[in-house]
DNA sequence: TCGATCCTGTAG
DNA sequence: CTACAGGATCGA
């Protein structure tokens, strides 16, 4: 499930929940979600240690540990890493879990299985991240940049923007969202974008994503849990048949790269 | 660069 | 029952 806005709400709310704490034990439900560690191994290395702190890099989730190591959760499709105060109540689909002072834990929930958890030296973790493009939100990160990731790539625009080695924290919901808001049809071969097109591309990620994570907060705020995307107020994401919200044309759904595609044929060009 | 695949759940 | 699901990876 989670693209970039949703890693870095799980990373925030967890910076509030438990600033620092300590692991007591790790409870692996599912020990392919940890493989090829073995839990045992896993555990042990874990188990007494202090949690200094969290990061998100890409889609990532990074816990920092007081000797050097950091797990790292990958969410895949339907994972969420967070914290709750009695681990007596556990979430239907938790994989596993660590237990915290005062009965309280962190829970990776996954129902589709399809997240990981790894263990890694932090000093490696740059290595482990070497094919990662750029982040899209960094202050640094410019149109040019997203320009010059397209350099020599071929084909439509949006399997482009869903490629993390060109560029970070987009998945299926945001790229689409994204082009909404940059007018760019999602099927525009790469090298047919015009430099003011690079652009405002480039403002819609920043936009389309920071508004995300603004309005992951807004909504959780009121709600709990983690939103569906029903109340992500996504402007053309899973609105097929329904009016595009700038010209009332109705959106349109294709499949792209094995992933369903929505766009509004009238005004992204 | 595309397609198949991992696995489980939910909606129609 | 079938279709579909917000990710990542591997092989041709």
């Amino acid at each position: 499930m989670p693209e970039l806005p949703e890693a870095e709400y799980m990373v925030r709310r967890l910076a509030e929940c438990a600033p620092t704490t300590k692991i007591q034990s790790l409870t692996i439900l599912r020990p392919s979600l940890v493989a090829p560690q073995s839990p045992d191994e896993l555990t042990a290395t874990v188990a007494g240690r202090k949690v200094l702190g969290y990061a998100r890099r890409a889609k990532n989730v990074l816990l920092h540990l007081d000797h050097g190591w950091s797990l790292r959760v990958q969410l895949g499709m339907t994972g969420h890493f967070f914290w709750i105060p009695d681990s007596r109540q556990l979430p239907r689909f938790t994989r596993l879990w660590f237990a915290l002072p005062h009965h309280a834990a962190f829970v990776f929930e996954d129902s589709r299985t399809f997240g990981n958890l790894h263990l890694h030296r932090t000093e490696d973790l740059p290595t482990v991240f070497a094919s990662y493009g750029p982040e899209p939100l960094d202050p640094a990160f410019t149109w040019q940049h997203l320009q010059a990731s397209a350099a020599r790539a071929h084909g439509p625009v949006k399997p482009f923007l869903l490629d993390q080695s060109k560029l970070v924290g987009l998945g299926n919901i945001w790229a689409a969202e994204s082009l909404f808001a940059a007018r760019l049809a999602p099927h525009r071969p790469l090298p047919s974008l015009t430099a003011p097109e690079w652009k405002a591309l480039h403002k819609a990620i920043r936009q389309t994503l920071s508004a995300a994570i603004a309005n992951t907060f807004r909504v959780t705020a009121s709600a709990e849990e983690f939103p569906e995307a029903d109340l992500l107020a996504c402007r053309v994401y899973g609105r097929v048949g329904q009016p595009c919200r700038r010209c009332r044309q109705p959106i349109a759904r294709f499949v792209q790269a094995g992933r369903s595609t929505f766009h509004c044929p009238n005004c992204q060009l």
